[in-house]
DNA sequence: AACGAGCTTGCAATCGATTGCTGTTGTTTC
DNA sequence: GAAACAACAGCAATCGATTGCAAGCTCGTT
């Protein structure tokens, strides 16, 4: 590849003394912003800051200066003698095995959320990954002074390790499901009442074998499961263990499970899928196999991405309010970090009937 | 071993020892881990930077006390002294009038290949959104020092606020197209082949009046525009004006665009959309007017999302190999940061036939 | 027993900001 | 005209780390 001669720094066997004008330092600082306005960097900081110890001339001089050299205060150096910290560290475990890419739309999503409601509160945003069976590492960010704060996306199957967090001290909020004995808070939708919600309208809508996907091992997985078995319940029917397909989030193993019980005989018309992105797999892999939906199998997803109201057919699925979420879980740390104690919360989940179900 | 006389510590009247206690610093530093392993901080740094010149023994004392207290050096400070910097701001620009959530797939596709790319490399991500209008906002992380350079999803139609940017020496990567005169390096898909390739297709299946749907004031979206002109150049077919719907990326816009064409009477029999989450706007839009896709009207997309493969029907689209893509963009910030010259990079798109078109 | 080499370890300056306290200048009042 | 009082600027310590330099200790050698 064509290396071009990056600069070849023109200047001599510079002393130390040029020191200020090292490519490291390129980046101006206070001390320049001082000079030039030739008054004392106290007073540059005040200026900057907006004390009225400094004339009123002399700031709007010294505010006009750094404003047109695109000057701004270091933040770390200010973090660091103010022992203050406006940034909070998002993190989104990873299967190390699967390797698998940040890709459900849903989660995505509901980083974008976080986005929005860390930067309307004046928070910066740290993302990161980590191996999920390694979560007590997503708190390097605030044990190394990073972040004040740590929201989880996804708590996986490590209550354990949370717990361990959460009581280490470290402001923690997780999306997922409310577990007993839990000492961090968590945000999530009421996937219970989402898993009713659910199938009592597949069986409204005249399904009577209705077929469960998803892997209820991981908490919110097995409330949605749970809200499955009670609506059955209420109705008197009597669950089908061979209905219950225990399948990860991984396009591939839905696929199989969806020919397997296609051809395992055992007769079933509604799918209730743990996600949208699964809900839709299923459908294309259904259609595949020659089955109509909602035809000969109704199926609903959950999550409502954006997506799902284009989908062919568009997509029956419970609603989760993600800029809801976003906002609700930003609100938590942010008093976790203000020194409240953690406080989970619910968000109401809603049916959004459409045509796949 | 011989452990020289070392912390006087133990009887310091000192007044203000209880600070050290104070609820402010819960978080424990250096000099607590050099107290309790009765050493200098001098030492426990060395020790867990990993130095030659602290004993074997003391080192794996300082480094287990660190670990089993949780330890972690505090990076902001680490940075301050070693004036580095191992963060990376990537920038995503809203429209502040339409104050969309960010939500198209691809760009956060395009987010999680980044974190992922950042992490590999031993980066830190921080996410912002800035408003659009004012991406001279956007190296603020760079200029306060809390990042070392700049990654900037979509260059909209900024153009020149960039190329400041650039001029002013802030390590920057944008996603999007290259255009001329720009100081500034890009990644992106080679759009006007994107726009050959998706447009040649739509012809050798049959299509005689294909429609192209997208807002070409954009740069991506005018290249894959100047490619669907360039495809019909090729095979003699003149552009017909009334085909060409220039429209932005949102939902409501796309579904009227589609209607008004519809009912213009003006014929087409095939519609290139600028990106897979339109192309599908468009297709239930389309079978909601009672035409069938591919039968009446044949639909490609943009981006290749992994939902384009579960779309009924498959979505024929023009492959953006986002991991490639979050790579070459973390390589490239890098490398500047490392003081290479910006260089812009093209990567290659691929044809992704399946049964929409 | 003294000396020097080789390891280890500690002191103190430094990174870029903030701020209490002190010092300087200018104004007002008697 | 001098004292009292504002109003503002600047020194220096501080935040939590890193590291060049030099001192302390051990051990081997003469």
């Amino acid at each position: 590849m064509p290396r071009t001669k990056t600069a070849p720094a023109a200047s001599p066997p510079a002393p130390a003394a040029t020191s200020a004008r090292t490519a490291a330092s390129l980046k101006l600082q206070m001390a320049d912003i001082a000079r030039l306005a030739g008054v004392s960097v106290s007073t540059v900081s005040r200026a900057l800051a907006g004390s009225t110890l400094v004339n009123e001339a002399t700031r709007e001089r010294v505010a006009e200066l750094a404003r047109s050299l695109n000057y701004t205060v270091n933040v770390a150096a200010k973090n660091l003698r103010l022992r203050q910290n406006r940034t909070v560290s998002v993190v989104v475990p990873f299967d190390a095995e699967l390797r698998q890419p940040l890709s459900d739309p849903f989660f995505l999503s509901l980083i974008g959320s976080l986005a929005d409601a860390l930067t309307d509160r004046g928070h910066e945003m740290l993302l990161s990954r980590v191996d999920a069976n390694r979560l007590d590492l997503a708190a390097q960010g605030v044990d190394a002074g990073r972040a004040a704060g740590l929201i989880l996306i996804g708590q996986w199957r490590h209550h354990d390790q949370l717990n361990q967090l959460a009581v280490r001290g470290v402001p923690l909020v997780v999306w997922g499901a409310e577990l007993p004995g839990q000492a961090y808070a968590t945000v999530g939708s009421d996937n219970l009442q989402g898993g009713l919600l659910a199938t009592r309208h597949l069986w409204q809508q005249g399904a009577r074998r209705i077929a469960f996907f998803g892997d209820w091992a991981l908490p919110e997985v097995g409330l949605r499961h749970k809200g499955y078995l009670q609506a059955l319940a209420e109705v008197g029917a009597k669950p089908v263990a061979r209905l219950m397909r225990r399948v990860p989030f991984v396009d591939a193993a839905i696929e199989r499970e969806v020919e397997a019980l296609c051809a395992s005989g055992t007769g079933f018309d509604a799918v209730f899928a743990a996600s949208d992105l699964m809900a839709m797999t299923v459908i294309s892999t259904l259609r595949r196999l020659g089955q109509q939906v909602p035809g000969d199998v109704r199926v609903t997803g959950y999550d409502d991405i954006p997506l799902a109201q284009h989908f062919h057919p568009p997509l029956t699925t419970v609603r989760q309010p993600v800029d809801i979420a976003g906002r609700a879980l930003v609100d938590q740390v942010l008093a976790q970090i203000g020194g409240a104690r953690p406080q989970s919360r619910l968000l109401l989940t809603e049916l959004q009937p459409r045509q796949s179900a």
